[in-house]
DNA sequence: ATGAAAGCGCTAACAA
DNA sequence: TTGTTAGCGCTTTCAT
C-alpha cells in the first residue's frame, strides 16, 4: 500500500535517484524535471519511509530523555524544555521514566528500553558509576543533575553548593538562625541531597551560626508527602526551627501544608525555601521562595552536548557543563506585600 | 564498529539465518548449536539493530503521544500512565506537545513531527474535524479528551456532562446556590469547555436553581494564572458566588489563590471544585475537591485501541470508549476536619 | 535443523 | 544533470 521511491520513479518515468534528488532538495536538478517528479509525488501521495532512511544513514533523529518521574513538575518542565531544544535541531524525544530505581536506570543507560535512539539524556538518582562501566558506547550519553560521576560522559548541572548557600544566606538575611534542612538521605554520601546539605553547612559556618544535627532532617523520597512526613516528624520531636530549606519544591510544599495544619504561619513563624522553581510554587496560598535552575539552559546544554558527540568531533567527554540559577524571593520568606 | 548478524555468523562458523534463529528464539535449533552461537554473540557483544528489524517488519515499536502541554500536571500524569501502558506491550512512547495550537495539532496528526511511529495518541484542543480529513491513514490515530469528532478514529473520554453534574450536585448538596462556572470559552461552541458547561446547566436546571449568565465566566487559557484572572475579574465586577466549579484543577487553584488574597475563606465563603485530580490539589493550604478521571484506564484504553488497529483486525474505528471518573471530596468543599 | 538468497526503502558512490 | 547499482542489517521464503 505505501508508496515508495520506486513507485514515484515509475510514474514520472525517471530513475529512483532523480526522485531521491528531488525529495532531498539536491540542487542540481532542472526545474522542469523537479516539477515533473513533484507532480508524481503529489499524485501518489508519496511520503519517505524514515526507517529506511535511518537504516541507511545510521541515525534515527530520536533522542531519549529518561527522568525519574514525570509526575514531578520539575521533570515535566525540564522535559518540555528538552523537547523544544531537540526540535530546534529537528530531533524528537522519546521519553522514559525510571521511578528513581537503580535497576531501571541501568536498563535505560544500557539502552534496553529503547534501542532506536541516537543519544540519551539521563537524570539519574540511584545509578552508580560502576553501572556505567559495562556500557557499550555506541549511543552517546549525557548525565543530568547533581551527582558527580567519574565517567567519560558530559554532565549538566548547576552549582548546587552555591545555590544552597544562596538560599541559606537569604534566610540568614531575614534574621533566621535555626534553619532546618529537609532532604538529607541516610543511605549514601553522594546522593543528590548531599551537595545541598554541604552548602547549608558551609553557609551556616561562614555566618558563625550553629548547625546542630537535629536540624538535618532525612526524607524518605522526593514528593510532597515525604516533605509533609518529615516536617511532622521534626515538629513532633519537639524541634522548633524558624526556617526550613528543602531539597526541592515538592518537599517544601508538603512541609508548608503541615506547618499550616499545625497553625504555624509562613513566613512569620517559619520561613520556607524550596528548590526547582516549579510553577506550583507561585500559586499556593503562600507563594514559595525557591532556587530557580535555568531549565532551558540545562536542556540546551544537554541537547548540544549530545549533538556534538553525534557529529563525533573527537569529543573528549567527561566535562561538567554548568547552568545558571537564581534565587526567586516570594512570600514564604518575605511575607505578603 | 557495530557488530552485525554477519559478524556473529562468521565467528560461529554458521549461517546468518542460524544466528537469527537463536536471537529470535526460534524453537527448532539444537541446544548445541544454540550454545555455540550464543557464545559468539556474547564474545562479540552483539546487539540487534532495531532499525533494520523495523524496516523489515514495517513496525517500529514506538507510539507517539501528543498533548497540549506537559507543564500541565494532568497531562504529565497521563503521559506517565501511557508510558506504563505502552511498556506492558513492549512499546515505547515518543512525546510531543502542541501548546494547544491548531497548526501544531494538524502537523502532529499528519505525522510531520515524528514519522517513525506505529501509532499516535493525540489530545487535541483546537483541532477541527476537517483537519483530520486530509490525513493519510497509514498511522492509526486515537483521540483523547472531551471533543467529539465525526471521524473514523477511536475516541477516549469520560462522560463529561455526568462528571460536571456530579460536581455541581455536590455543591448544591452543600447548600450552595450561586455556583459560578469558571472555564467558558467564547470562541466556539464545541470547545473542550462546552460539555462541562452543559453539565453545569443541566444540574442547576434539574434542581430548579437559577443559572444566570453572569455566573458563566470565560477563561483565556487553562493555567493557574488564567483562573486567577477570571476569578479576580468576576469579583471585580461585583458578582459574589458562593461556589466555583472550574474547568480544571489549575484554574481552580488560581481562583483559590485570588479568593485567599481577597480574604474570602474557602469553603466557608466560597466553595471550590476542580477537575482532573492532579496531585497538586491534595497539598495546598486548602485541599481541592475535584472530579478524578481514571487516568490509568484512559491510558490503557488508548494504547489498547491503537494496538488493535495495528493488528488490523478489520477495525471499524470511530468508537467512543469511556473511562470512569469519581468525585473526590476534600477541604475546598468540606472544610477542615 | 540449517543454509542461500531475496528484498524491505532508502542513500551514495560511481558512471554516463 | 541523471541513471545504475551496491548495500545498510535484518527477516523470511524456499531449499536442502
Amino acid at each position: 500500500m505505501p508508496v515508495s521511491l520506486k513507485d514515484v520513479a515509475a510514474r514520472a518515468g525517471v530513475s529512483i535517484k532523480t526522485v531521491s534528488n528531488v525529495v532531498n532538495n539536491y540542487p542540481h536538478v532542472t526545474p522542469a524535471m523537479r516539477a515533473r517528479v513533484q507532480e508524481a509525488i503529489d499524485e501518489l501521495g508519496y511520503r519517505p519511509n524514515l526507517t529506511a532512511r535511518h537504516l541507511r544513514k545510521g541515525r534515527t533523529g530520536i533522542i531519549a530523555l529518561a527522568v525519574p518521574e514525570l509526575g514531578n513538575p520539575y521533570f515535566a518542565e525540564l522535559a518540555t524544555a528538552v523537547i523544544d531544544a531537540a526540535a530546534e535541531h529537528e530531533f524528537t524525544v522519546l521519553l522514559d521514566h525510571t521511578r528513581g530505581r537503580r535497576e531501571q536506570e541501568v536498563l535505560v543507560s544500557q539502552g534496553f528500553r529503547a534501542r532506536v535512539i541516537d543519544g540519551l539524556i539521563l537524570s539519574p538518582l540511584e545509578l552508580e558509576a560502576e553501572d556505567l562501566q559495562g556500557r557499550s558506547d555506541d549511543v552517546p550519553l549525557v548525565l543530568l543533575g547533581e551527582r558527580e560521576y567519574d565517567t567519560p560522559h558530559d554532565h549538566i548541572a548547576i552549582d548546587n553548593v552555591a545555590a544552597a548557600r544562596a538560599a541559606v544566606r537569604h534566610l540568614l538575611g531575614r534574621g533566621r538562625t535555626r534553619i532546618a534542612y529537609l532532604g538529607a538521605r541516610t543511605d549514601s554520601a553522594n546522593r543528590p541531597a548531599h551537595l545541598r546539605l554541604v552548602g547549608w553547612r558551609e553557609e551556616l559556618a561562614a555566618a558563625g551560626v550553629p548547625a546542630p544535627d537535629d536540624l538535618v532532617v532525612p526524607v524518605g523520597g522526593w514528593d510532597r508527602d515525604d516533605g509533609a512526613r518529615a516536617m511532622a516528624g521534626l515538629l513532633d520531636s519537639g524541634v522548633r526551627p524558624d526556617a526550613v530549606f528543602a531539597l526541592n519544591d515538592l518537599i517544601a510544599i508538603g512541609a508548608m501544608r503541615v506547618l499550616h495544619e499545625r497553625g504555624l504561619r509562613v513566613p512569620w513563624d517559619v520561613a520556607v525555601v524550596g528548590f526547582d522553581d516549579i510553577a506550583e510554587g507561585r500559586f499556593g496560598a503562600v507563594s514559595l521562595t525557591t532556587v530557580s535552575p535555568d531549565k532551558r539552559a540545562i536542556a540546551r546544554l544537554a541537547v548540544g552536548s549530545l549533538l556534538r558527540s553525534l557529529s563525533g568531533r573527537g569529543d573528549p567527554g567527561g566535562r561538567t557543563l554548568t547552568a545558571e540559577f537564581r534565587l526567586v524571593e516570594r512570600e514564604s520568606t518575605l511575607g505578603r506585600r
